[in-house]
DNA sequence: TGTACACGTGTCTTCGTCAG
DNA sequence: CTGACGAAGACACGTGTACA
């Protein structure tokens, strides 16, 4: 089975850092939508195993990517391509992602000839060379590489292990981070380095022995072992420029390829174009003969204007493939799509600014409109759409009227009613004599309200932007000391937390192994964890005998307590993968904290088993994203993913919230997965709610566990599920 | 020959205005 | 009051070119 990703994690979108810790509602469905039969989401748990566990791969264990019901990540770009734009429901884009089969395509084919065979690239990374079946220096080959295990984010610590021709390290596709720091070592817009996916490179990296040293390794990635070949760090492509004497000192670009392989062949293409098949031996990549069936661009005998512009009409040709979620283009320049309706926008770079010339009901229209403003602008050498011949009795005419206007007077020319802010200030603009301060959230107007004056709206629009853009309102405010001081509370502790919770800036958790490693994880007899559960806290038999009702929840060990609070938001989880209600017990039903905790003379000491961690403790699992969550605010993205994850029977608290209050939680117990090497256990401070209501001294324990899957949350290569166990205090 | 940077274009998102 | 529409901003990406 091979996953398909929604849209939302295109490789582009990952490197948007505009969006890295948005999570949408399009996204939301659009995963669900696609991700549906892929049996990722988190399934309700039978047997005390906290749903969304499903799967314990043991450290190391490689199979659990593929092998354990989790899915394969996406393994061919193009169909992983033609899914998410397909997913969607947008038009389709006018390219064909249907590849050509000849590996002549601009943006990258199937280098191997292999119709089956994935596309290697660097988003989607091959496995190690010496991981089996794996044959990656066959460019001639048919069969195609066998499915590349992991989507990029992880890939890239394997693309990191994968150089040379001794293997990967940890033998069986486990990611390991070379650096040293885990996952922590990419960073969120970092992208993955190439890996070198073929023999030959193998063979001229490796030393005599064969081996190499890790920095080696870093320092080869990036060379191309073809001639004319070298990878774009920023474009994560390999970009082919060739060099002859008829093209003078610069050479051309022939472009830009998702592999190494491809980039190799068009570079080969274009020097047989240019020398002639008699002549052009002793600098191909691959011998000629494999070419004898490719047409090749003829550029023998043209000026270097020439081959660039018949380089660039044969990439013209080729089917373009985008990352970004593009419903249509136009094959004019300045011109683009109006997405929201079937129209064509004219823009031009006016004086340095990027200029809106109109909407156009055809391509045409808009590329003729563009042609004549470039023509005020430049004149004769202005680059246009239609051959400026066509323009010629009106070059004098257009640089009279267009020329030296500003930019709103051009826009004016051209019937375009320019943007006149009413204010200076953000979000505010004047309205039947008052003055209006907006703020848009999701596309909708979450804040409306008039004022009689510019600078009360400014004001309240910057308030309203602290509440409701807490995290990006810094870069939105009109004035500099307009934080309230309570948002400015949270947005502190959220920041204190998150640098408690050691979470790499890039939101990547760390390695848990480093920590147990280090001797900093223990169980209470102080016992360093490798490998432990945690007991369930009451069972359904445990509540009946305290006089609550059992609860007959197919999640085993969860119960719930409730009571004067609202812990769950409107709508929220209430067992949701549990017995469809019938189970749970309802607000106010049983108050299990109450029952247990209150009226214990102590800790509910667990049945300690060897090796376990905290037998018979208590545990929740929180989400630390819905934390946040208040009665006023609209359901956090993280709440509603939690929602359509179902995430059952979990805690969805604000432990600020608790201080004072009754408990009003659900409670969960479960056992814990074994940590993992790419698990992560990080103490935190005891929170208020349970230092108040456990009744004896606590240390809370935050279990990130990483499954090799694409985030949901965080748009990374990871899925963080997060635990937050309470537990008595030990060491400390 | 390889690498890095600058710049222009295409697309998506946000913001301001206006009309129902 | 609300949503639609248009303009501008933001960002990703492709290309040209300078330089080591």
């Amino acid at each position: 089975m091979s996953l398909q990703l929604p849209p939302a994690f295109t490789p582009s979108a990952l490197n948007n850092s505009h969006h890295d810790r948005m999570f949408k509602q399009e996204d939301m469905a659009a995963a669900a939508g696609s991700m549906g039969s892929a049996h990722w989401m988190l399934q309700p748990s039978s047997n005390n195993v906290l749903p969304g566990f499903p799967y314990q791969p043991a450290a190391g264990d490689s199979s659990f990517h593929e092998g354990n019901g989790v899915p394969s990540p996406p393994l061919n770009m193009a169909s992983y391509q033609a899914h998410s734009t397909a997913g969607q429901g947008a038009p389709q884009a006018p390219y064909s992602l249907d590849l050509p089969p000849a590996p002549s395509s601009h943006y990258d084919t199937q280098p191997n000839g292999g119709a089956t065979g994935p596309r290697t690239s660097p988003f989607i990374v091959p496995s190690s060379p010496s991981l089996p079946g794996y044959n990656c220096n066959s460019p001639g080959s048919s069969g195609g590489n066998p499915p590349a295990p992991q989507y990029f984010g992880l890939g890239s610590t394997l693309a990191n292990n994968s150089t040379g021709g001794n293997g990967v390290a940890s033998g069986s596709g486990t990611y390991r981070d070379v650096k040293g720091g885990g996952l922590c070592g990419l960073g969120a817009h970092e992208m993955p380095l190439p890996a070198i996916t073929t023999g030959r490179q193998a063979n001229l990296d490796a030393g005599p022995s064969g081996a190499e040293s890790p920095v080696a390794e870093t320092q080869q990635v990036f060379r191309s072992q073809y001639r004319g070949v070298s990878y774009d760090k920023k474009k994560r492509k390999w970009r082919v420029q060739i060099k002859v004497a008829a093209l003078g000192k610069s050479g051309v670009s022939v472009g830009y390829f998702d592999t190494e392989d491809s980039a190799a062949r068009a570079y080969d293409r274009a020097a047989i174009g240019l020398l002639g098949r008699q002549n052009c031996r002793a600098i191909l990549n691959f011998p000629i003969e494999e070419y004898d069936h490719d047409s090749v661009p003829e550029l023998v005998g043209k000026t270097r204007e020439e081959v660039k512009a018949t380089l660039k009409s044969e990439r013209a040709k080729l089917p373009r493939r985008r990352l970004t979620n593009r419903r249509r283009t136009s094959k004019y320049l300045g011109v683009g799509s109006s997405n929201r309706k079937n129209q064509w926008q004219a823009r031009i770079l006016y004086h340095g600014k990027v200029t809106h010339l109109g909407y156009y009901r055809t391509e045409e229209e808009a590329a003729r409109v563009y042609d004549k403003v470039s023509i005020s602008l430049h004149g004769e050498n202005a680059q246009t759409n239609f051959p400026i011949d066509q323009y010629s009795s009106e070059v004098v005419a257009l640089q009279a009227k267009l020329s030296g206007l500003t930019r709103e007077e051009l826009q004016r020319a051209l019937g375009v009613k320019p943007m006149d802010k009413s204010s200076k200030y953000r979000g505010v603009s004047k309205k039947k004599g008052k003055w209006e301060a907006k703020v848009v959230v999701n596309r909708k107007w979450a804040y409306r309200e008039l004022f009689d004056t510019e600078v009360e709206a400014a004001r309240a629009y910057d308030r309203a932007v602290w509440r409701l853009k807490p995290k990006e309102a810094k870069s939105y405010v009109n004035f500099k000391d307009s934080c309230p001081p309570d948002v400015a509370d949270m947005l502190r502790k959220a920041e204190k937390e998150e640098r408690g919770l050691a979470v790499h800036p890039t939101g990547l958790p760390l390695t848990a192994k480093p920590l147990i490693d280090a001797g900093l994880l223990f169980d209470e007899e102080g016992v360093s964890i490798k490998s432990n559960t945690m007991q369930k806290v009451f069972s359904a038999s445990d509540l009946a005998s305290l006089g609550g009702p059992a609860g007959s929840s197919d999640l085993g060990g969860v119960t719930s307590a409730s009571g004067s609070g609202d812990a769950v938001p409107s709508g929220g989880q209430e067992a949701a993968g549990g017995d469809g209600g019938g189970g749970m017990p309802r607000r106010g039903s049983y108050n299990a904290l109450s029952a247990l905790g209150d009226t214990a003379a102590g800790p509910i000491r667990g049945r300690m088993t060897g090796g376990s961690l905290h037998g018979g403790m208590r545990s929740v699992q929180s989400v630390p994203h819905l934390q946040s969550y208040g009665r006023d605010e609209p359901p956090s993205p993280m709440y509603q993913h939690a929602q359509q994850r179902q995430y059952s029977g979990q805690i969805l608290q604000r432990p600020s919230s608790f201080a004072g209050q009754r408990h009003s939680e659900q409670r969960v117990s479960f056992d814990l997965p074994p940590l993992g090497e790419q698990d992560v256990a990080v103490k935190q401070e005891p929170q208020a709610w349970q230092a108040s209501n456990m009744g004896y001294p606590v240390s809370t324990w935050t279990v990130y566990k990483h499954l090799c899957l694409q985030c949901l949350w965080c748009k990374v290569g990871v899925r963080h599920t997060v635990w937050t166990a309470a537990l008595p205090c030990m060491a400390d």
